[in-house]
DNA sequence: ACTTACATGTGTGTTTTACACTTAGATCGG
DNA sequence: CCGATCTAAGTGTAAAACACACATGTAAGT
């Protein structure tokens, strides 16, 4: 059984288009966000992520596989959090090197917002 | 000879990631709302893409499939323009549909500026 | 005993993007 | 005339990003 899958940003509804217009890798700097806040482990933070990306939930598996290349790169570290009950967790916490990549990131947004606020401009210009 | 592709919104350079920040599908609303200003060929949107999505030039090979499933999909016509000397140019023009979706588009982004300004505000916050 | 919530994953297909390459008409310099 | 360059429109293909399905185990409630 193949899956059909339409476009990512867009998805027909109804007989209109649903657009999304999302940025790029968003639960990245989503992640590293709520990580500068307070450590956490994955399932809280797929709980919390909707906050920054909006009602769109990140894909749990995915999420899972974005912690740990974040760890690869050296930007969180994990750790077996023995204490608490309940399913074993993974806390992760934001490093030195991960909140400067937030940073970079927030550089970026601003970027793209001023990007975006252009297309708008323009696109309400003449209409 | 592998290629070596890093991550395609981030890139390490001189020590430091650059993250862009990209809209997802951007140059798709960029090619409808050149389209909505005039009629034009794939060569001359291609140059004049980068005054929407910024100094990144998009790729021409994606570009031109991109305009082609523009068409597929009802959003565009094209046509051989005859008239003009040079090598054969297609000239593509807004439809309807392809005006609604320009629309929807716009919607789209303002909500993702939302998103973004309420990351961005929450970035600001405690830091 | 069964279901639900918590928690962490793997497998895999589809879509989007990046990079390399091709073809062909026209124009310009030497 | 010859080659380089600009214009114009593509193809091939691999990597990256994302979506969807499924697996595994603990704990709590009914």
């Amino acid at each position: 059984m193949t899956h059909h899958h339409g476009p990512r940003g867009r998805h027909r509804h109804g007989g209109r288009w649903l657009v999304f217009a999302r940025v790029e890798r968003f639960a990245e700097p989503a992640l590293l966000l709520l990580l500068r806040e307070r450590p956490a482990h994955g399932y809280d933070l797929l709980e919390r992520l909707p906050e920054l990306t909006g009602e769109q939930r990140v894909e749990m598996g995915n999420l899972y596989r974005l912690l740990r290349a974040l760890e690869e790169e050296g930007l969180v570290t994990s750790a077996w959090d023995e204490t608490s009950p309940g399913p074993a967790k993974r806390r992760y916490a934001l490093t030195e090197h991960g909140l400067q990549l937030l940073d970079q990131w927030a550089e970026a947004l601003r970027s793209s917002q001023e990007r975006t606020a252009r297309f708008l401009q323009r696109y309400e210009e003449r209409r």
